[in-house]
RNA sequence: CGGGGCGUAGCUCAGCUUGGCGAGAGCGCCUGGUUUGGGACCAGGAGGUCGCAGGUUCGAAUCCUGUCGCCCCGACCA
């Protein structure tokens, strides 16, 4: 009885066509991107509602296996898995301020009681929660929780298929130590094991430094895989290893070209209605790149004046942090006119009531072009230094493709990425505030540091596939391929050769291999057409021709040819071709 | 939140401008037969509240109003 049980059970998760992979001949039409198209077509995943999806027998089996790995690296690292709730009483966020911050984003729903819960899009406030209870001694610490679990966000416009939801898996690991020294030990204790998670999967990364908030420094890192279609746009250094999220990319001090002197008279002109950096250069024949563009923000409700190059545009990350303001807004129109003394479109640095930040490029500019600080003129001629002094000159702006490295003497390059993963040093944010605090040896009560470390599950598969496909379909790592080798019989109806390819797979079975054996009556450029759509790594294809020869033929999914071997050693080869491939990703 | 596009069979779409008999095609699905190394062929068949609600009309997939949903661009995104 038991035995039959598990014959049936075997069969089930092995043979096609008693599983349930609803491949697609046609693109879906609402599928825009690469990996969405193939996760819908290779029968992986299937959309509910705008960013939420079933995932599949198959599409379930490889997010099992990006979570088995995630999960085997953070137990290595020492970190602590528990599970969390995904509703959140909305007081505790509230308490910590996130509950304003998150705003439409977060996910509201009213109990029987009419009280009111957040379905959680993170953990911090849960996690800080649990700890202030129940750590109070220094030691109890480090301490690092993780969990696997359902994240919801009300994102404003979901898209990409499974790279952007409104609910998602993410791992998410929180660290809590006495100080930042130690900190700084479990930040890199999760650094490295994110580098071996991805590495296990057979991704391509890239690790960037990402806006870090209240510690500043390399306080926080995002792993990046490279793909036009990814939303993140980052800089990397063609010659060292300086990468970095555009929000926070530095541009080197060495200037791009030497500024001679300008001898042009500062001249007033008449502008009437141009307003733009468009407007000006195209009615006054001159480049953007020597138009001075004037910027009055608000930090902390007091007028500035922000000055960058025409073609650049203001970082306002950089910005924030040059004028030490916690809060900062591009200024009203009203508050614009009062200090610039005209309307919008005609601000320049010159005689202006406030003070002038400027970014360094402006500096180089000579016979410049800016704002008359008067309706309907611009000035030109402007030679910044001679015309104007700003307050304070340093990197204010977004880099561009070709600026100087922060690091050494190459160029920064443009680039897009899919966010995979990202750790971040908190500090006391949460711990502060919700007070989680621990007595030292001295029974002195401090804050614990904490750190958090979030990793995209859906999000690894997707990303593995929009940059590892081809024509014909998805190309699985071995690592995170719902099922490592797809046995194939060419004719279903030939007793003999059907016989071979069941012992084939029985064979793998038992040497612990994943095998799908396509059991499917049809014809085989059918079947040869979903085996590239699905993209397992190995397959083993079982012809009339080969076999009289006693031979079976094994081919890799990322190559283009195959190769023979003797039927009575294709399980053994196979296994050992994929016991291999495994070994090269660890 | 601003702008745009689309909702007709399981999937991809035609039909709508100019309202009119029984609402279509390809793919997929079911039955039978012939086939079997790169998405076969023949014969037969099942399958649709034309997103939803209201309106105009003798008559609405088609015109009008509202509404919901999905997709795209932008804004936003610890």
């Amino acid at each position: 009885m038991v035995g039959l049980r598990k014959e049936v059970m075997e069969e089930r998760t092995l043979r096609w066509s008693q599983t349930f992979i609803p491949t697609l001949k046609e693109d879906p039409a609402e599928a825009q991107v690469p990996s969405h198209r193939l996760m819908v077509r290779a029968g992986l995943v299937r959309q509910l509602v705008a960013g939420a999806y079933t995932y599949l027998p198959l599409g379930f089996r490889a997010l099992q296996k990006a979570i088995r790995i995630v999960r085997e690296e953070m137990d290595r690292a020492g970190a602590l898995e528990i599970l969390m709730p995904a509703i959140h009483p909305a007081e505790l966020w509230q308490q910590t301020g996130r509950f304003a911050d998150y705003g439409d984003t977060l996910m509201k729903v009213r109990d029987r009681k009419g009280a009111l819960l957040v379905l959680g899009p993170t953990h911090e406030e849960v996690i800080t929660d649990l700890v202030r209870h129940h750590i109070n001694s220094y030691r109890q610490l480090p301490v690092i929780f993780y969990q696997i679990q359902t994240k919801f966000r009300d994102e404003p416009r979901p898209r990409f298929g499974v790279l952007r939801t409104r609910e998602f898996l993410m791992k998410d690991a929180y660290s809590f130590d006495v100080d930042v020294t130690h900190l700084n030990q479990s930040y890199d204790r999760m650094y490295q094991a994110y580098c071996r998670i991805f590495d296990r999967c057979g991704l391509k990364y890239v690790v960037v430094e990402a806006e870090s908030g209240p510690i500043g420094g390399e306080a926080s890192h995002e792993f990046m895989v490279l793909a036009d279609t990814g939303e993140d746009a980052l800089v990397e250094c063609e010659r060292c290893r300086y990468a970095a999220n555009l929000e926070r990319a530095e541009i080197g001090a060495r200037s791009a070209s030497v500024p001679g002197p300008s001898d042009s008279p500062l001249r007033k002109v008449h502008t009437p209605g141009r307003t733009t950096i468009e407007q000006v250069s195209a009615f006054l024949q001159c480049l953007p790149q020597q138009m001075i563009k004037t910027l009055i923000y608000l930090a902390d409700g007091a007028p500035v004046a922000v000055l960058v190059r025409g073609d650049h545009e203001v970082n306002e990350h950089k910005l924030r942090r040059a004028l030490g303001a916690a809060r900062l807004e591009l200024a009203d129109a009203d508050t614009i006119a009062r200090v610039t003394a005209a309307p919008v479109g005609f601000a320049g640095p010159i005689g202006l009531p406030v003070k002038l930040y400027a970014d360094r490029a402006v500096m180089l500019v000579t016979d410049g072009v800016s704002g008359a600080n008067e309706a309907d003129y611009h000035l030109v001629g402007v030679q910044p230094g001679r015309d104007f002094q700003p307050d304070w000159i340093g990197d204010l702006r977004i880099a561009c493709d070709g600026d100087a490295c922060p690091r050494c003497v190459g160029a920064l390059r443009l680039r897009r990425g899919i966010e995979i993963g990202h750790v971040f040093k908190l500090g006391t944010k949460y711990s502060a505030r919700l007070g989680a605090h621990y007595l030292d040896e001295k029974g002195q009560e401090h804050p614990m540091v904490m750190g958090c470390y979030g990793i995209g599950i859906n999000r690894i598969l997707a990303a593995l596939i929009e940059t590892s496909h081809d024509d014909q379909g998805i190309i699985w790592s071995v690592s995170l391929a719902p099922y490592q080798v797809l046995v194939l019989p060419l004719n279903v109806a030939n007793a003999e050769l059907m016989q071979t390819a069941e012992r084939i797979y029985r064979e793998l079975e038992q040497q612990g291999i994943e095998v799908l054996l396509d059991d499917r009556d049809a014809r085989a450029g059918f079947k040869f057409h979903d085996a590239d759509l699905l993209g397992l790594p190995l397959r083993v294809v079982v012809g009339e021709k080969a076999l009289q020869r006693g031979e079976v033929e094994l081919k890799w999914r990322h190559h283009r040819a195959s190769f023979t071997v003797p039927v009575e050693q294709a399980a053994r080869r196979a296994a050992e071709e994929i016991r291999r491939a495994l070994e090269h990703l660890m």
